[in-house]
RNA sequence: AGGCACGUAGCUCAGUGGGAGAGCACUUCCCUGACACGGAAGGGGUCGGCGGUUCAAUCCCGCCCGUGCCUACCA
């Protein structure tokens, strides 16, 4: 597939061709009977009803960055992906849908619901895996799983039903979260809290048979409906004759008792506690220690219900103004503070959640997570950057049980039969129609349906076919590596942990990379409700998946957050568009030209190719120890800096006079260093750019031993053995040619001005290094006359600079400004005595001489001579340029 | 309230116990036959503040200030 490169990088053509292809060809699809070692990925999957956000582009980047990698690098690699079906999010969207109708899901009934989710998921759901593809995810797309398939469904309820038998599922009623619009429970997790500007009523509460009050400090008045105490501290002076008596709730007219319970604060508000046990988490508890009445004053819309007394049928926030101003008609509101408190949000919706009463299915997690926890600790799971294992910790150490049923329609039903007649639950992997206890057939299902995290938990083994035992399983799991932000590692990470020793009997990935969370200007997390979100996918078409590939990947080592901005986008499409010039220009240089069976061997090898193999060596040392390390930032910016710094600025044009000249055998050998070293970047490039890197590669000449580069092997190692004192000497000559740059430009000799230049070394080596190199110093320092050697005759009026044995004079003639030339040397003088000052001093001072390791010592010793006769050379110039004024 | 981070060039951010880095932006010069999404040469930072450890601190420790995030039952 030979191709004509155009004059600019355009990116939209390129790319779509390219992952067709692949995809077709299934280029990315993963042999479980490979004899290869295995690498394997499941991909965090987002919610069907997702849309491409940075979070998502940030994280599956990195991990097709890995699996590309990793395939390259001789791994059978599986990168599993998938969709889970975000039961309350789901279920949300499609009774938008029926609103629109003016229809709620209760006019259709459970099963044309879950019918009508079903449409929805077949047509417009997942439109996510087709971005994803755009950023060209290397995913094994044949092997894509969705939580609700029938496959991941058995092994949902093969979990709830052994962790049920095993004791380790139970159902409690006790106050749980309650969503009062989407109507149903929330796990612990699930609730955000935002700290919120509201008030701080104080109430008066009748103390009975006295005259006295008792003041009461609450942020939610309307509770007070449900009140059934008043708590002091048992230590508390002011209130040790009231403990026992009883006051009358207002309102209400309800007689409550003031309890005594250390649980109260004395120096908080007045002291004194009202106590709601079924609408508070605190309250409950007390009111479980003091035998109180639980009394529920809310409906699960979050109305007041008939135990409200007047109040009934009011909405919760109108409730709280009607008690508010019954209470200060009746002169029984004391004050009311402004107070900032941290109120609890659905996480789908942002509704202020509701503590309600209600019964639950619920996972003891204590002995699970106690497993988990050692599993980081023995280290079979690493998590990088280790500082996170002190957050899993700190959680699995606190973790509370796990509430897992929803009161939605849209999930895995639990698998849990209600005897009408013996009143026992029956729990079945099959469906049952007798109970278990009595065989009657009265048997209703369990309405509610499990926590789409439950079935996320088991992702790493389900989407690979467990229960059964799979060849899959065999091969790729546990998995190599997890990929995730921090934000999702207690929902996500610390339960497939959980699951991953409880029912596979290994950790279900051995490390786990977390990585930074893009969020918007602000620091805010991006998400669609807050309508912050910037898509993606416009960058990608107006900068290139790739560039946009590359700029992720340069971030990635940012601490938390990341703040996109545009401008690095753009710097990186440069880049692209760079490294797509240079594979012009070796293809332009490359014509007629056969890559030599036996490669570089028996070339005799410039200066120039030496030192660029040696650069190349570096890099594909560097980059693979940069990925082994999760280090993405670094090998971005290994990989732009040979590429552009070493490999375009430098070689390309060391490269041309040998290119463009008349001997067949240097252009020959440096022909095949061009195509050899280019040929070899852009496979170090291929698993940040996929797509440019691809089609360059099928445009060069010579066959190509696999069809796809994703396919060729990753470079690690030197391609050839080099000379390292060739490899100096070709430094040097460029550190020549800088000086000899720098003088120019700083004394604005004209770009295109052929000058003479005299180089004074203070050894043959060093005049060979130079002779050997000196095409390199008239080409691209421009220089006509060069003359080299050991104590030279120094011509009378000349511009010095001076670059480690080297003194570069350059003649003044008629084209150098005596006053320039003195102001630069001033300069450069004024530089040189700083150097030399500071290392006087630092070598003065008897402390350092004594203490300071030997090869630091000789290191800053050097450094001195060599500051000191620089310093010298520039000063005796300068003396000779003024005396010439 | 506790925990975890962050504070480095104008901007966005890397980095290390031994004389401060990148990209973009900026200044000067150049449309030299791959590339102006380019080339060459430059300018720019007492690495948040104060102490401590060390021969040596931007890096380690403590405190402070500022910012962000996570966890948490002060009504």
């Amino acid at each position: 597939m030979k191709t004509e490169l155009p004059k600019g990088y355009d990116p939209t053509q390129v790319e779509q061709k390219w992952f067709d292809v692949w995809e077709q060809r299934g280029d990315f699809h993963a042999d479980e009977n490979s004899p290869k070692p295995h690498y394997s990925i499941v991909i965090p999957p987002p919610n069907v009803t997702g849309v491409l956000h940075m979070g998502h582009a940030l994280n599956n980047t990195l991990q097709d960055i890995l699996c590309r990698w990793k395939r390259m690098s001789g791994y059978e690699v599986l990168w599993m992906p998938g969709m889970d079906h975000a039961g309350i999010a789901t279920q949300n969207v499609v009774e938008k849908q029926l609103a629109t109708e003016n229809k709620d899901r209760h006019d259709l009934g459970r099963e044309a619901f879950v019918e009508r989710v079903w449409k929805w998921r077949e047509e417009s759901g997942g439109q996510i895996i087709n971005q994803l593809k755009r950023l060209g995810a290397s995913c094994d797309w044949q092997r894509e799983r969705f939580t609700m398939d029938e496959g991941l469904s058995t092994a949902v309820r093969e979990v709830f039903v052994s962790l049920y038998e095993d004791g380790l599922i139970y159902r409690d009623n006790r106050l749980i979260n309650w969503c009062p619009r989407c109507h149903t429970a929330l796990s612990d997790l699930e609730v955000e809290h935002e700290d919120k500007h509201g008030n701080l009523w104080h109430l008066r509460y009748p103390v009975q048979g006295t005259d006295q009050y008792l003041i009461v400090a609450t942020t939610r008045p309307e509770t007070m409906l449900g009140d059934t105490a008043v708590a002091v501290h048992p230590e508390d002076e002011r209130y040790q004759g009231l403990i026992g008596k009883n006051v009358l709730l207002p309102l209400m007219d309800r007689e409550i008792p003031i309890i005594a319970d250390e649980y109260v604060d004395m120096a908080f508000g007045s002291g004194a506690v009202k106590i709601t046990p079924a609408h508070d988490f605190n309250d409950f508890e007390i009111g479980k220690r003091h035998d109180l009445e639980f009394i529920n004053v809310l409906d699960e819309s979050g109305m007041i219900n008939e135990n409200g007394g007047s109040y009934v049928g009011m909405e919760r926030n109108a409730a709280r103004t009607k008690v508010v101003a019954d209470l200060e008609s009746q002169g029984l509101l004391e004050k009311v503070d402004n107070y900032t408190n941290a109120v609890g949000e659905c996480y789908r919706c942002k509704t202020v959640i509701e503590p309600y009463m209600s019964k639950q299915w619920y996972v003891a997690v204590k002995p699970l997570a106690a497993e988990a926890i050692k599993a980081v600790d023995s280290g079979q799971t690493r998590i990088v950057p280790q500082q996170w294992e002190k957050t899993y910790y700190e959680w699995m150490n606190n973790i509370q049980d796990w509430c897992v049923s929803r009161q939605i329609w849209w999930g895995h039903r639990i698998p849990a039969w209600f005897c009408d007649d013996c009143g026992e639950i029956t729990v079945s992997r099959e469906d049952v129609s007798r109970c278990q206890y009595c065989d009657s057939s009265n048997l209703r299902q369990e309405t509610d349906v499990l926590d789409t995290w439950f079935s996320s938990a088991l992702w790493p083994f389900s989407t690979m076919g467990w229960p059964e035992q799979t060849k899959t399983l065999q091969k790729f799991y546990p998995t190599s590596c997890l990929v995730t932000g921090f934000d999702i590692l207690f929902f996500w990470v610390a339960r497939m942990m959980m699951m991953g020793i409880k029912f596979m009997d290994d950790v279900p990935f051995k490390e786990v990379y977390i990585h930074a969370l893009v969020r918007d200007s602000h620091g805010q997390k991006m998400s669609k409700s807050k309508g912050n979100v910037i898509d993606p996918l416009t960058i990608v078409d107006e900068y290139g998946a790739d560039a946009f590939r590359y700029t992720l990947c340069a971030f990635a080592a940012m601490g938390r957050d990341i703040k996109l901005s545009t401008d690095r986008i753009g710097g990186y499409r440069n880049f692209v568009n760079k490294l797509w010039n240079a594979s012009r220009f070796a293809l332009m240089n490359l014509e007629n030209f056969e890559p030599a069976e036996d490669g570089l061997a028996g070339l005799s090898l410039s200066q120039a190719d030496q030192w660029i193999l040696n650069r190349y060596a570096f890099a594909a040392v560097e980059v693979n120890n940069a990925l082994t390390n999760y280090k993405f930032n670094d090998a971005a910016s290994i990989l732009y800096s040979f590429t552009w710094h070493e490999f375009c600025d430098w070689y390309i044009e060391l490269s041309k006079d040998n290119l463009y000249g008349d001997d067949i055998v240097t252009r020959q050998s440096t022909q095949m260093v061009l195509f050899t070293v280019l040929e070899g970047l852009l496979r170090m490039l291929h698993p940040i750019l996929p797509f440019v890197t691809e089609e360059i590669w099928h445009a060069l000449p010579g066959e190509r031993e696999t069809a796809s580069i994703m396919q060729a092997d990753y470079p690690t190692a030197a391609l050839i053995e080099t000379d390292a004192t060739v490899v100096a000497d070709m430094e040097l000559v460029m550190d020549v040619i800088r000086a000899i740059r720098n003088v120019r430009g700083e004394l604005d000799v004209p770009p295109g001005k052929r000058i003479k230049v005299v180089l004074d070394c203070k050894s043959e080596s060093v005049v060979q290094a130079i002779m050997t190199g000196q095409e390199y110093i008239h080409s691209l320092a421009r220089v006509d006359n060069l003359v080299v050697g050991v104590a030279v005759e120094r011509p009378k009026q000349v511009s010095t600079q001076v670059t480690g044995e080297v003194e570069v004079l350059i003649p003044l003639a008629d084209l150098i400004n005596v006053v320039e030339e003195g102001a630069r040397l001033n300069k450069e003088i004024e530089k040189i005595q700083k150097d030399v000052t500071f290392f006087e001093k630092k070598l003065s001072n008897e402390k350092f001489v004594a203490n300071a390791p030997p090869h630091v010592l000789e290191k800053d010793r050097g450094k001195l001579v060599a500051a000191e006769k620089k310093l010298e050379i520039l000063q005796q110039s300068l003396e000779k340029i003024l005396a010439l004024k």
